[in-house]
RNA sequence: GGGCGCGUAGCUCAGCGGGAGAGCACCUCGUUGACAUCGAGGGGGUCACAGGUUCGAUCCCUGUCGCGCCCA
């Protein structure tokens, strides 16, 4: 028994419940072993996170995918699983010790990364119990964490193999450094947020020119935004061009405040047009200023600490060569943070007439995107990836098409990031995260193995070698961890998050311990995602699959939009326009809000969402809700022996030709991903073809007397119903799972039945295509058996039914613009109807008269005078409403009729007279317009006879 | 500065070479045998602008304007 209202939360949770226990999303299950495997590899949370509006689509639309392929069959692995999520968990875990009056620092490591893992027990399965909530597909059985022992196991074997063959390195050069949290971080965790700021045009004092403000031969401005830095220049730089300095070249200017003597030099980065056209270099501080350097071989001058406050006092670059009246400004500004030591310094330059001007600037300034902190460029020593050798394979599987991009213009936002990869820095000053297997000695030197016993081993035995220690001496510490903590230390640093995401799509399959699973479920067929992680993850993916498997991660990756709110605003918690998708599945359910993101995900747009379109979506279920209900009570059953293709009544086999053209539309939209199709077309047949017409059109049979057709409509309703829980079943689980169990007795789950029935047998081709498909194929029998759903048509039932449709179209079209109240039941006068048209009236008679508020139907040689007048498929139907209606009204209604024609035959006429398109274009176009234009010829005359006979009852 | 995308009904968007579409909103009507979380009907658009290609352009090309995003 179907309930009376639909409830959603209850579904819900007796849906997930029941495929839980059934085990239903477990991959490999014994029966499909022959079956391909269809595999996705979930993008994985982070542990610290709750579901937010793009989570929701994001799997969304993942689940339509996999319950789709799952449905045709396929062996489908939809492997879930969270991230460690370095800093954003460290940072929640930081901010609890807070709380309590503590730091990481003081209960140290050990003690730390044990309350990590203890919050991660306690709130880790927060995000998947969500995932479950929205009806996630996946295989829970499966879930895996990026710090779970195998996945860190196949990441240590990956460090290691990339570190032996050069393509991990470690280095010193500028990083991106946060000052907040302290840890280098890659390019792409840092955001450009255009900043007001100002341009300080200063003047450095030429060597050997006594310094005169009002003298501008005595000193070169150069223009910077960040004049706390000065205190590390060690250059100015001008273009080689640039005329106004040609003659410094090569000359030295007095650093102010400092003293040191730095050299004037000729560099191409400097621009003529921007500021004075000379500018400072700072080697130790700036990106640029740093290449700089290296082109003139400059010394870098690091004055700033990790805490990004000014560091003078024992540094030695700063010291070194420097007078001896620079002891005061060590004193003056040692410690001093960057932004108070900015204005602090500036102030001193003014005092000594060194400002010249300051004018206002907007530019980009370097955020943390986690810490929201001005990134410092800093010099330190830090791990890298050669992703520009490991990007080739990467970008070549995409020229080559083993991966494509869906949309495809994506493809080449991924080429120029690709072809411009630099080193992506992997070292972060974390605690929680994967600790970088690297060991060094007293002297510095790195041993990198798979284990600590290994790469002591290594260590121990090469200090021997080299005399360091003798053998003995080595063997002690070898066995006694203890005695060698103060010769071999492990290096401290974590690697960056995304470098064990890189290795999602195998190292969740059990690599390197097991290949089973690989083999089987690698490589992936989609990957979906976001595009705000193209870089972050997708490219990574590609670099580190294709260098350890030999095989491109994905062959598609699909790249949906973002959710927005309903103004088109990006969500965010302090605009405070956040939607939270668990608030809105309480309000409508999980189903309502699938289906309004599925609707919404086009490829070009982001998805702007509210509550009342997932409202309409939950109305929607509703309907749908009703619908069965209605063929429930109405005695609604399918006979197991039951075929649609046999069926006799001209409703039944238009019904069934219609889900047919449903099914094709829906599978053709999911197989292109065009999710926003696929759910419309659904949508549209549900509501306007399957309840608006098929049900109304058969009630009377349904409420009429017992006999075949009676039977057969039951059965046809019911086989119906269930193509359409079908259909709807990837994008609305809990309702098609339900209505599935009540509607009837079900062999098993429908997340589990074929896409689509047998219309008819299969024919001998496709039988011989059965038996000669290897049990690895795509095309497995569920496939072959939607292709024949598909397949079926009957233009002719399309004709009846059309035009029964379009009769009770015309007559409530006019009956509502003429204003008859639904109460006055109008007889309908068939004027000159064929023998076809005779027959369908009254096999549809009951129908008719129900829908179009009719008395009785008559048929007659031509139309009684002062009757409203309709053309229904090129005949006339007319309503007898002498006195009820206005005829001038009438008239100007025909009037508008007969403009419309006109402008139709104008339209085309002009086309076939011209020559040139009659000559150039294709004959069935050519022949179409013809067409169109005869049934517009014959519609005009038969409104001119209305006209006519209307004019005859005036 | 380089790149990508978007300007179609009041709103959100489909359509992307051969007669302008959907959902929502709006207006009118409706206690008709599943559904008022509903039903029926209706109004509303020089498809941003200007050129070009074509027999034919909302659709392809070029440019302009406006909006958004990414990278430097």
């Amino acid at each position: 028994m179907i309930e009376k209202n639909y409830q959603p939360a209850d579904i819900e949770t007796r849906m997930s419940r029941l495929w839980e226990d059934a085990g239903a999303f477990r991959a490999g299950r014994p029966e499909r072993r022959d079956a391909k495997p269809f595999t996705i590899v979930i993008p994985p949370p982070n542990v610290t996170g709750s579901l937010h509006m793009g989570h929701a689509l994001n799997n969304t639309l993942q689940d339509i995918l996999c319950r789709f392929e799952r449905m045709r069959g396929r062996d489908v692995l939809w492997q879930p699983g969270t991230d460690h999520a370095g800093i954003a968990t460290q940072m929640v875990v930081e901010r609890q010790l807070t709380e309590r009056q503590e730091h990481r620092r003081q209960i140290g490591r050990a003690k730390f990364l044990e309350r990590v893992w203890q919050w991660k027990a306690e709130s880790g399965g927060v995000i998947v119990n969500q995932l479950k909530r929205l009806g996630a597909s996946c295989d829970w059985s499966r879930e895996r964490f990026t710090m779970d022992e195998g996945l860190s196991r196949a990441l240590i074997k990956v460090f290691v193999a990339l570190h032996r063959d050069g393509l991990i390195y470690k280095d010193k050069r500028l990083v991106n450094w946060d000052p907040k949290l302290l840890t280098a971080i890659s390019d792409l965790e840092v955001q450009q947020v255009e900043v007001k700021g100002s341009l300080w045009y200063l003047r450095y004092p030429l060597e050997g020119k006594t310094f005169n403000p009002e003298d501008s031969s005595t000193f070169i401005v150069v223009a910077t935004t960040r004049p706390e830095t000065m205190l590390g220049d060690t250059a100015v730089a001008v273009h080689p061009d640039d005329e106004r300095y040609a003659a410094l070249v090569g000359k030295h200017v007095i650093l102010p405040l400092v003293g040191r003597k730095i050299p004037i030099v000729a560099d191409e980065y400097s621009d003529p047009e921007k500021g004075s056209g000379a500018v400072k270099v700072t080697p130790a501080h700036d990106f640029n200023d740093f290449e700089i350097g290296r082109r003139h071989n400059l010394p870098q001058i690091s004055v700033l600490d990790q805490e990004g406050c000014l560091a003078l006092a024992g540094n030695e670059d700063y010291l070194r060569g420097l007078p001896e009246g620079s002891a005061q400004l060590v004193e003056e500004f040692d410690r001093v943070e960057r932004f108070a030591a900015r204005k602090r310094i500036v102030a001193r330059l003014e005092d000594f007439g060194f400002v010249e001007r300051i004018e206002p600037n907007t530019h980009a300034v370097p955020h943390g995107d986690r810490s929201g902190a001005v990134i410092e460029p800093y010099l330190t020593d830090q791990w890298y990836v050669d992703a520009k050798t490991l990007a080739q394979p990467a970008i070549s599987a995409v020229r080559s098409g083993a991966t494509a991009f869906v949309p495809k213009n994506w493809e080449k936002t991924y080429f120029e990031w690709m072809e411009n990869i630099q080193p992506w820095c992997i070292s972060r000053q974390l605690w929680w995260g994967h600790q970088i297997p690297a060991w060094y000695g007293p002297d510095g030197k790195v041993f990198v193995a798979e284990t600590e016993e290994e790469a002591v081993g290594n260590a121990l035995g090469y200090y021997a070698e080299q005399e360091v220690i003798t053998q003995e001496q080595g063997r002690e510490m070898a066995l006694d961890p203890a005695k060698r903590a103060d010769f071999i230390k492990r290096d401290e640093d974590v690697l960056d998050t995304w470098f064990s995401s890189a290795l999602w799509p195998f190292s969740t399959l059990g690599w390197p311990d097991d290949d089973t699973d690989v083999k089987r479920y690698y490589p992936t067929d989609v990957l979906v995602t976001g595009w705000d992680i193209i870089f972050f993850w997708v490219a990574r993916m590609m670099m580190m699959g294709l260098h350890f498997m030999k095989e491109a991660p994905f062959s598609i990756v699909y790249i949906h939009r973002l959710v927005r709110d309903e103004k088109g605003a990006k969500m965010s918690k302090s605009k405070g326009n956040v939607i939270d998708p668990l608030g809105v599945i309480d309000d409508y359910g999980a189903d309502a809000l699938r289906f309004a993101l599925a609707r919404g995900a086009a490829h070009s747009h982001d998805i702007k969402l509210s509550s009342q379109l997932v409202e309409t979506n939950r109305n929607f279920a509703t309907k749908l809700w009703n619908a069965c209900r209605f063929a429930e009570m109405n005695g609604c059953a399918m006979p197991p022996e039951f075929d649609p293709a046999r069926a006799k009544e001209t409703l039944n086999r238009w019904i069934a030709h219609e889900t047919s053209r449903a099914t094709r539309e829906v599978t053709e939209a999911i197989e292109a991903y065009r999710f926003n199709d696929a759910a419309n077309a659904i949508y549209r047949f549900v509501w306007n073809v399957y309840c608006d017409w098929y049900l109304e059109l058969a009630k009377p049979v349904l409420m009429g007397e017992d006999g075949a057709p009676k039977t057969e409509t039951r059965a046809m309703v019911a086989w119906a119903r269930d193509e359409i829980l079908k259909l709807l079943h990837p994008f609305m689980p809990f309702i098609t799972e339900e209505l599935w169990a009540v509607t009837s007795k079900r062999d098993g789950l429908l997340a589990l039945a074929p896409w689509s029935r047998k219309a008819d047998p299969l024919t001998p081709e496709q039988l011989a295509l059965m038996a000669t498909a290897s049990p690895n194929d795509a095309l497995l029998p569920p496939v072959l058996s939607a292709l024949d759903t598909a397949d079926f048509s009957d233009s002719a039932a399309e004709a009846e039914i059309g035009w029964v449709v379009d009769l009770v179209t015309a007559i409530r079209s006019v009956r509502a613009e003429m204003n008859i109240p639904p109460a006055t039941l109008t007889p309908l006068v068939l004027a000159g109807a064929s023998a076809e048209t005779r027959e369908r009236a009254q096999r549809w008679n009951d129908v008719i008269r129900r829908m179009a508020r009719l008395g009785d139907i008559s048929f007659a040689a031509s139309a009684p005078e002062g009757a409203v007048q309709l053309l229904v498929r090129g005949e006339v139907a007319a309503l007898p409403l002498k006195g009820v209606i206005d005829l001038s009204a009438e008239k100007a209604r025909l009037d508008k009729e007969i403009a419309k024609a006109d402008a139709d035959i104008k339209r085309v006429d002009a086309k076939l007279g011209n020559e040139k398109f009659v000559a150039n274009a294709p004959e069935e176009i050519v022949e179409e317009e013809k067409e169109k234009r005869e049934a517009a010829v014959a519609r005009k005359a038969k409104i001119l006879e209305a006209l006519e006979r209307l004019k005859n009852a005036a």
